[in-house]
DNA sequence: TTTAAATATCATAAAATCATGATATTGTGA
DNA sequence: TCACAATATCATGATTTTATGATATTTAAA
């Protein structure tokens, strides 16, 4: 296989993986893995300035690796494609051995 | 759960992933996916410089993503973990959806 | 031993990313 | 419609990556 012909393909790939590479968007998703939080709540959890939080959600949101939901003042986000639980249940599971990812 | 009890593991998580969330690095491993190859070869393959290639070899190699042996005057370098080839493969299935992945 | 082939490292300048504080936007509820 | 709460964006300086050309290292073969 000629891995020139799937340019288009790797250059997605590296900017997803790119958007993850970051340990505080990382810890985004890893919250969002367990299911949808407002930004607040997510400023708290991770001890986030809210303009760093914001960013990053967008730094998110820019490669649809989250989607948003607003309920009267707040804004939901949740992990968007499923496909991503796949990756982050691997990622999971060979840095976060001790974890059990019951539902796989 | 509490997040930032996992700091550690998430930082270890999110320098693999910046290791891997490169174009010419994912390039890299999509090849050594399918087998060891040489120094050169992966020159030739991916069409990068002598000393690109052994850069971003050398930042593989620091994340323990790639292992290497010598044979003569060539360095072969493998994918050296056995749970990466989980994640590249989760990769490709949602980035190369049109590729067979027969042996997962 | 030399030499040359293969790979690695160094130095550096350009580009990308990051955190932060200030400001802007946008809905919602009063 | 007004004011405020929640979130988003902007500007900027600091740090980190990146590509490249030059140089160094290492090993096998002559």
């Amino acid at each position: 296989m000629d891995i020139k012909q799937h340019t288009q393909e790797i250059d997605a790939a590296s900017r997803c993986l790119k958007a993850l590479a970051h340990p505080g968007r990382l810890a985004i998703l890893c919250v969002l893995k367990e299911g949808e939080q407002s930004v607040q709540s997510l400023e708290k959890v991770l001890g986030l300035s809210q303009s760093a939080m914001s960013m990053q959600l967008a730094t998110l949101r820019g490669q649809h690796i989250v989607a948003t939901r607003r309920d009267g003042h707040q804004i939901y986000y949740r992990v968007a494609d499923e496909r991503l639980f796949e990756l982050l249940g691997v990622l999971q599971r060979i840095f976060c051995p001790d974890f059990d990812t019951p539902n796989d």
